[in-house]
DNA sequence: GATGAATGAGGCTTCATTCAT
DNA sequence: CATGAATGAAGCCTCATTCAT
């Protein structure tokens, strides 16, 4: 249920269109099966070398394509980046809620959160990273308000979270809520920086260390 | 020392002058004054928008002066983010350098390193936020190379301190002492996007807080 | 007749055939009806924008199909205005040649000519404000050398009235015959670009107007 | 005075610059004359294919630089049609306006305006040729809002004159002003079209011309 | 040291058109 | 007939950098 207003920026064309027109033999979903090839080919250029430094040329090159030819599918570069960013905090933001609505005790609700958030270290790689990298540069850009936006409610799941577990004896008192979250969260993303999926240590292996430091510590007791 | 190979960037001019360079007749330090002025604003400029996204346009301005006459001073753009970076670099690993060769206790020295850590998010907020949000792409190129040198250089310094903990018996034995350097690194470092100087904490708080939170965790015991 | 060689442009398909062509299954003259239909919208999206400013998706937008489609009915963006122009030349060649051919007095058939020209404008509008607006851009093509040929024609019909007026004693000897011609002719087509059809004066009125003025001035006597 | 707010659009560069600083040796006016050059060129490419159908290349090789070099005295196409448009208004305001001060009866008035509009003809060929060719594009941008707001004042000043004449009898009463003077505007102005300021008559003697047929009509009396 | 003009490479985007399905 | 994908050329504009004055 939240915000999230994508304006995912599909080309106008056939807007006017009425009711089931469309939809005659072809794959229903096959085109959207080309654009998110291309969204994913995107998205590991951006993640590699960051949203600005990749051209639109590099992106057609990389699809076996002329660059004016993406614009067959996206209305701009920024539309690509669009769909890649909101199309994982949608994502994120609707399991974080699945935790939340599972109704467990505040400290297993953050190590659900906290298993979740590096569970998606892999699958979303590409969007993560861009995330991290080019959230300054995109943020300055009105189309991508909504962003700052989730953000704001994915901090409200997790402060209130960090609140309750205060409340109920589980966290101390004295670490305050906001400031605790934010280093959790950047904690997490930040690893995309150098979480290797062939590495050492698998994702799950990262969370639960990570969740053996935040709630105890790393001094022996 | 270290490698720090800085590159700083200087023009060219009197290349192969030894001794007393760049002391003709205008005032001995003044033009220095200068250049670190403008290194100064470039820092903001970069910060606030990214490297890429600043122009050296943008910078002259700022100094009220034409964008050619930017290279009165520096030779390249690039040559002025190196003298960010490299004078971060070179002061905080001095400063690193200082606390470890107090000699202190592995739990002291890593409560040392963490102060000083978030005590240059104040200071060094510009570098540090370019470093952030730059990083990914300036590592890319063969002049920041020694970037990378001197980041394995730093995580040297934590990584055997912590070890060192763990033999004393401070530390835990079952946490990854590079993995855990990494999370305290992001931690404090990726602070500097959300870190307001004039917010509800103030740097020292900051630090006060996480170390509480690294040590014991946020569990009640 | 005249020259008028209008490369109407219908899609080389079955180029060869003589007699009957164009007439398989489909309703005999529906599909021609499709077509003018295009053209019509097409005539409308020039007036309005633009020739050069109005691209072929428009056109493909406001008929509901995509630009592609067009090209099944056209072989190219040019070929519709050309049959948007040559159309209205024709027709209104062929009317003038109507009027003169009444064997009226000089200014009698001046009186007729300027009345139907006046009378084309709301029939017309979007063929003549085509033809004011991109006149000479769409000159400067080989294609459309035919409409410069059909505006000498034009322009010999109305200066040898004129003329023929002068003859016989109704019109002043001291006006120059085609510079009167181009003055009347100019005046009554650029009135497209601000002449409403609901508005005070309907183009009878208009017509009635300038004829007022032209034949007497404004000056009272 | 009037608006004719003109956006000139000269390039930012030392907004922030105080006092009387630039202005040393070189030329005071000669950035500007370089400037006005270009300016030129530029009005003779819009006035002979067109402000879209002209490119900012076809611009620059006629000025013998690189396209992009433009852009160090412009910030945009636009903002030189606007320069060449703009001075066209300006000017011609102005000089109609010092018509009406001399405070002539209202037939020597529009007399005066009529020679007057003539008179820009040959100066202003290539601005009257942009704004009758290029209008119907041009009006539809915000940035050109102010060419309607001067065609207003401009048409004020006409029509009065013209009322004023029916007042002291010099003109007929029923005659419509607003659509006499719009027949006359667009007489004159559209006669760039078909004007050879080397042909058989000048702009002086197409005046004349109009003048009479205007004042007195073609009829014989 | 600074200016002003220019370069040259390249960026994003548009658009008429083609063509297999 | 229409679609959807692609082409290829071109358009406007930006920007780091150079250099004569």
């Amino acid at each position: 249920m939240t915000t999230t207003s994508t304006n995912s920026g599909r080309p106008k064309a056939n807007e006017g269109g009425g009711g089931t027109r469309r939809r005659g033999k072809g794959s229903p979903a096959l085109a959207s099966e080309r654009r998110e090839h291309l969204v994913k080919l995107a998205a590991e250029l951006f993640a590699e070398k960051g949203f600005q430094a990749t051209t639109v040329r590099n992106i057609a090159e990389e699809a076996g394509i002329l660059s004016g030819s993406l614009y067959h599918h996206f209305d701009s570069k920024e539309s690509i980046v669009d769909e890649i960013l909101s199309g994982f905090f949608t994502e994120i933001m609707s399991a974080y809620q699945g935790v939340i609505d599972q109704g467990m005790s505040p400290r297993d609700t953050i190590a659900g959160l906290v298993r979740l958030a590096f569970g998606t270290l892999e699958p979303h790689r590409a969007a993560i990273t861009v995330m991290q990298n080019d959230w300054n540069y995109l943020k300055g850009m009105d189309r991508f308000a909504y962003l700052t936006k989730s953000e704001d409610e994915v901090e409200k799941m997790w402060v209130d979270t960090i609140k309750a577990g205060q409340k109920d004896g589980s966290f101390r008192e004295d670490i305050d809520p906001k400031l605790t979250y934010r280093m959790i969260r950047d904690t997490v993303w930040v690893a995309v920086r150098w979480f290797k999926p062939g590495g050492r240590l698998n994702s799950k292996g990262l969370a639960e260390h990570y969740l053996k430091v935040m709630f105890d510590g790393i001094n022996t007791h």
